[in-house]
Formats: structure tokens, sequence, C-alpha cells
DNA sequence: AGATATAAAGCGAGCGCTCGCTCGATTTTT
DNA sequence: AAAAATCGAGCGAGCGCTCGCTTTATATCT
């Protein structure tokens, strides 16, 4: 069974990965043209909001917090994002994004096998959001107080990752493998069990709990609840 | 089985009640001697600055908005507290207080009963969480936020549900009547899912789940995890 | 019962300060 | 020397909070 190290050698989530595609994604907006600089200077820059946002909330993080803790000017930032709302929306896309990229292209070897692919979906995500902690905890804890936009996102995010466990359950009782009253429900309740392993991490770690042994706690616990047999 | 009717009616979670409790733990901070006025412009404050939290943050709602849609003046406001943050701690102490007076005291005939005793903690907790929805939106999304002392109680009031929770399966296991390899473990998977009916309450209350329902759905979805008979 | 005195409650302009953001000057790279 | 990138003082707006003043409620005295 596929382990936290082998997911994070299967896909790049290096900050400057990520800052690459933000620089795609944004290049309209940012000013500064070698993407050699672009990225190493976003990489900065969002390590730096992450760092200050996830401690006491992006609202109450200044833009002369951000400067102190980055190096860069105030006007070096805006060579990057033309507001403040543009730089939380940068961050939260990409998550979004790479949601859609890693959880959205399960192995074809699990298309005709629910149980598996359960599992697998349960598993990635967890390694997903370990791995890159303080972007998911920043879209969690920010998405809903900004744009329209921004919710907008989250959620529809957030109902596709449901609609994948709903789709695996519901495979898996029309292969009579188990038995749930209400998939939709079923996958509602699963979801924050997910969220709660990077939402409260700082409790599970204290508690000696490793992203692998939540994972197969959770996998157990959740496969009990749906009546499915241990693989 | 007791509904959210039957605990509504056993409960007072009026505004009145919950501000009068305020007035009296912060009996020193405001200003306002006569209990009618004092309880009746607290309600209009609390109403006020849990709406327009919930709606933006509250570090985003200034006074100028709160004066504005409670219709009382600044001058008036600080009467009643100190400060900004002793606005927030008053409600913030008054969820902490209810959560502990009414999960605190289970009916005396569950004690010899730990899977009676589960299920009444999960449908009391959904149903407190129900009657004061507003209330505890905000503690959950604005404790992180805000002073130590705000923080420090909010975890520790999480740690106390999840211990009561914890121990009821505890006691299961103790007695025979299901197997858990991880007690707190489990009891850190089943605390999410309470608070995702409050957190998501617009997701679940357009696919139409009431309080009840999901009661319901949660409770059966527990003890087939934790492998309990239903009852 | 009406007039007066005192206390309680409410008011809102204004204070000092910090915020997001701009832009002409300056430095660095090519 | 031209282009690219960075700098940071300064702008107006909006913040939490104060305080001298007015209005309302209650007690006291003819």
């Amino acid at each position: 069974m596929s382990s936290l190290r082998d997911f994070q050698a299967r896909h790049d989530l290096s900050m400057e990965a990520l800052c690459a595609r933000i620089l795609e994604r944004h290049a309209a907006t940012i000013r500064v043209k070698k993407p050699a600089v672009a990225i190493a200077n976003l990489a900065r820059i969002v390590e730096t909001t992450l760092m200050l946002a996830n401690r006491k909330g992006f609202h109450s993080t200044s833009l002369r917090d951000l400067t102190e803790q980055s190096g860069l000017s105030m006007g070096a930032l805006y060579a990057y994002f033309d507001s403040k709302d543009t730089l939380l929306m940068m961050i939260l896309g990409q998550v979004v994004g790479v949601v859609e990229e890693v959880l959205g292209h399960p192995p074809d070897g699990l298309a005709n096998d629910p149980a598996a692919r359960l599992r697998w979906l349960l598993r990635t995500h967890l390694f997903l959001t370990e791995t890159m902690h303080p972007w998911f905890v920043f879209a969690y804890m920010e998405a809903k107080a900004f744009p329209k936009d921004g919710r907008d996102l989250a959620v529809s995010s957030e109902m596709m990752t449901e609609g994948m466990i709903a789709n695996a359950l519901a495979d898996g009782v029309a292969r009579g493998l188990c038995a749930v009253p209400d998939v939709t429900m079923a996958a509602a309740l699963i979801k924050p069990m997910l969220q709660d392993w990077y939402v409260k991490r700082a409790k599970h770690r204290r508690r000696g709990i490793t992203p692998d042994l939540y994972a197969e706690q959770l996998i157990a616990f959740v496969e009990a609840a749906v009546g499915l047999r241990r693989a």
C-alpha cells in the first residue's frame, strides 16, 4: 500500500513548482518579465503570506508585515499582484488546481474496484493536504471571508471531491460490496474527517498520529461504517 | 427518541436568557445599571454582531457597522464592553458555558448504558448547535484569530466534548458492546462530523437534511463504524 | 400633583493611528 | 544607455476608541 513518501516522490509539489504554475496563470497581472526572478520572488511572497496568515489571519496580516518578513518592498510586491485580494486568489486558485489535478486522475487499475478507489481517494487526499499543509489551512480558513469568486471556487472544489467519494460508494453499492442508505450523506460525513487532518493537525501530532497512521485508521473507520470488508 | 423540539422545550436558549447570563458574567465591565435595559441592549448588540461577523468576519466588521445595524451609538456600545476583543470574549465565553452546562449533565439513566449515552451526546450536540447556530459558527470561525485566552478556551472546550465521546466508547469496549482499536482516535474522527452540521449547514439544508435526519444518519454511521448493534 | 434635582443612559464628532495602495526616484541587469 | 526591477515616503480612507455634552428616567421636596 502506497505511503506518504511514495506520494511525494510521484508529485512535484515544491514551492518553486507551485509558483511556476501561479506565474503561468497570472502572467497578465505579474509585471516582472524574467521567469526565474518572478518565480523566486513569488515563492518568497507566498511562503511569507502563508506563514503570517495562518498565524493571525489574512485580513489581520498587513502589507507592511509582508514587506518586513519577505524582504521585498511595497512597490516590488505590487509588481506581482494588483491588490491584496488578488494575492489571496492566487493561492486559493493554486490549491483548487492541484486538488483537481491530483485527485481527478486515479490510477487506471482502480476503475473497476470501488473499494480500492475509495481507499486511494482517502489516502491521496490526506497525503496531498499533508504535503501542502499551509496552503490548505489557508484556503479553508480564509475562503469564506473573501470575494464571491473565491467562495464559489472553494465550494465547487469541495463538492467535486465529495462527489468522487459518493461515486466510489455508489459504485460499491451497485456491485453489492457494501450497503449505504444514502451515498451523498455518507460522503458528506466522510469529508470533514479528511479535513480534520489538516485543520487540527497540531492536535493529532501531539498524540503521535502520523499521516500514514491517520490514513490507516480513517480508512478502517470508514470501511466499517459503510459495511465494506477490509482489503 | 428525543427530537429537536423536545430539546428546545427543555432548555431556555433564547437570546434574552443567554444575554442575562452574559450580564452576570461581565457585571464588572458593563456600566449600565438596570438589568432590564442592559439585557435588552446586549441582545441587540450580540444579535447584530453575530449577523455581521458571520457574514464577513468579526475583524472586518467595524464598530461603525455595528452602530448602524444595532441602532445604538458608539458611546452606548462602550457602556457594554471596554474593547472589541471583550465583545468577542463575551460571545465565546457564553458558547463554552452553555456547552459545558448542556452536555456536561447527561440524564441519570444513561450512566450504565454507554450506547445510549453516545447517542445522547451526538444528538444533544447537534440539537444544541442547531438551536444556537450563529453562536457556534462565530466561535468556530473566530476563536483562532483572537486573544490567547479565547483560543485556549475554545481548545479546552473541544477537548472536553471529545473526551466525553471517548469515555462513552471506552465504557462500551469495557462492557464488550463494541470493538474500537483506539477510542481517542475514534472520538477525534467523530467530532468533525458533529461540527460539520453547523459549519456547512447551508449545504445540508439545500439537500433537505433536517437536524433530526442528520442525527439519525450520523448515529447510524458511527454505530456501524465502532461496531455497536443498533438500538 | 407638579416642580425640581440627581443619576443613568445615550450620543457622535473627533483623536491618533494603521491600512491598502501609488508613483517618481533609484538601483541593477542587459 | 536603455530596460527591468526595486524602493519607500506619502496619500486618503477607515479603524478602534474617548469624552464633553444632551436626553431620559427616577428620587425628593413642597
